[in-house]
DNA sequence: ATATTTCGCTAAATCGATTTAGCAATTTTC
DNA sequence: GAAAATTGCTAAATCGATTTAGCGAAATAT
């Protein structure tokens, strides 16, 4: 391949100045007062020789790096991070932005490590699921007028875009279900956080099981870097309560650690214990039983956030919105003893 | 905050030259006759105000980004991927490199236009699981002496680093433990591509049933966005073959089909049909019974993957490495009579 | 004591774009 | 027909780093 072309070739070549190409690209051609043949002309030669302007040089003079930051808890966990992660790099392409990745394993320290490992390379946007803590960080970023939206989950300290979903209704009406299907002594079993998504859950299920004058059933298990702790927690708490005869597990990873505690304890699914796990995967699908789940919309949850992002990215819209989206029960054979 | 410190508000702040403290920051104090005073002065107060290079003028001056493409078949789908994302994404950090991610659907003219998309960008190394007939636009980078490490297969026509399992032996392994629990109808189920990686496991299960004058049962289905329709190509090519007694799917999401068919047709799993699939989650490990799998080890992969880039970036190795890892036959309970 | 080398540092060019200020030529206004 | 306004374009500064070529002072050689 021949050397890559620059501005000043494409002038020289046309025998114009670099400064009339520079207004024509970027689309300045009428403002400017550029003749529309010569608009024309510089055009369809840029097209020609395949011309395209060197990122770096564009970010120094503007100030904009076109790369957005997707920071999510780990990209490789839950399979939603990575779901979204698919959606929202197509659109983003087209409009020539590009997409980098981190994890910030839900820590406070090294979420906050890397927005200011970010900050200071000049990206445009950050597309964040954010451990509690970090509500100085981002605050600066918005200070500076860089565009973020939490996903996932809200800071509820923050005035800032969001794209989560109703937890606390969805988890409400997964335990209204299983109400209505004559369990009585239902368990919830959740993270030992204070996340505003997790909070959200455990009050539907609190609203729920008041309103029933039934007894509660929590659990909080460790985070998941302990899987087999957390199985051997789960089993130990469901031996303890002999009496639960449905459980609902509040993450997808909870959900996989309780159908092992149960598995464990040979406990037969829905007849000896219901469940339902919130967020769907394969494994909950082609389980035997197949289990219910509350299954978070991905595909709008997704295209509502890279919609804010490149709105806000593109000055189109500075409003700050916040978007809560409906979630799905998903009814399988885990959670109601008609169906066996 | 304060506005942003450039290396010029270094040098006034200090009284010297930004020649200086470019020198200094790039470790050639020594080489540029520096004086140890003052290297030591520079890098004391730069660390006080947290003065970080804007990575723009950095790259426009050396053309080089200091980012990273993975470039895999979709980020969403094989677990695979996103693990490989996760495990490279910190070493990568600390070596001050960031990494996109775009997925190519395993299309060759999407993986064509992503490459050309990108190469006009600048970024310094690829990372790619290569669709068939990109040969052109891979060897068009290396040309360039840009880096690329293929992973999961490889493009035998190309002079390339690669990071692969033993694809043939692994599958080869697994079979004969098949056969050697008496299985002796094996039926290997893949996807029609004469990728690399899924002739080499073909290979493996044609050798061990060669080897053991068995007779082949081979299913080929199409790529993944056909989901429902794969899992009744197989329900139907079981039905059709009657006789087979063990299954080998050569890929995870071939395996969740595979599944789904054998249970819509009712067949016990190991004793109406042994099953084996490649690739571990946690769906073969929870499923009822346990599933056999071929196991990548993903850490060993991922490590080597981003050890060859990194190399390769910091031109510390300009050999090329082409790395076979082997895989892991995990045996659980549907794979063998005697467990059961 | 002078010529040469070494030391310690810097001025200025450069990468490739954007953007401000402004210049001739042409057209309009009165 | 002269002044004013518009048209169509460009020169040059700028973003913030890297890097080449080189300068004056001090140390060393002859």
């Amino acid at each position: 391949m021949s050397k890559k072309l620059s501005i000043r070739d494409i002038g020289k070549e046309l025998g114009i100045s670099i400064t009339t190409v520079s207004f024509i690209l970027n689309g300045k051609a009428k403002e400017k007062r550029i003749s529309e043949a010569l608009t024309e002309k510089v055009l369809k030669f840029v097209e020609e020789v395949n011309f395209k302007p060197n990122m770096m040089a564009q970010g120094l003079r503007t100030g904009k790096s076109k790369i957005i930051c997707l920071m999510v808890e780990d990209i490789s966990n839950n399979l939603l991070f990575a779901q979204v992660a698919r959606l929202i790099e197509e659109e983003a392409h087209n409009k020539g932005y590009r997409i980098i990745y981190c994890s910030t394993d839900n820590k406070k320290e090294k979420a906050i490590e890397l927005i200011r490992l970010f900050r200071d390379r000049s990206i445009d946007g950050y597309i964040i699921t954010p451990p509690e803590g970090i509500e100085k960080e981002i605050q600066s970023l918005l200070d500076e007028g860089i565009p973020v939206v939490l996903i996932d989950r809200n800071l509820p300290l923050l005035d800032c875009n969001h794209v989560v979903i109703e937890n606390l209704n969805s988890t409400y009406q997964a335990i209204i279900h299983l109400i209505e299907n004559g369990f009585k002594n239902i368990a919830f079993v959740t993270l030992d956080s204070d996340q505003m998504q997790m909070a959200d859950r455990l009050g539907g299920y609190q609203k729920a099981i008041a309103e029933h004058n039934l007894k509660p059933y929590v659990k909080k298990v460790g985070f998941h870097d302990a899987g087999e702790q957390n199985v051997n927690e789960i089993a130990s708490f469901l031996k303890e309560n002999k009496n639960i005869d449905a459980i609902f597990f509040s993450t997808n990873y909870i959900g996989v650690w309780g159908l092992q505690a149960i598995k464990s304890l040979n406990l037969r699914i829905p007849n000896d214990i219901a469940v339902i796990s919130f967020d769907d995967q394969d494994l909950f699908k082609f389980y035997t039983p197949s289990i219910t789940v509350v299954a978070q919309p991905v595909p709008e949850i997704s295209s509502h956030i890279i919609r804010l992002m490149l709105n806000a990215l593109e000055e189109k819209d500075t409003q700050i919105h916040e978007i809560v989206l409906p979630a799905k029960l998903i009814i399988r054979e885990s959670s109601s003893l008609l169906n066996t």
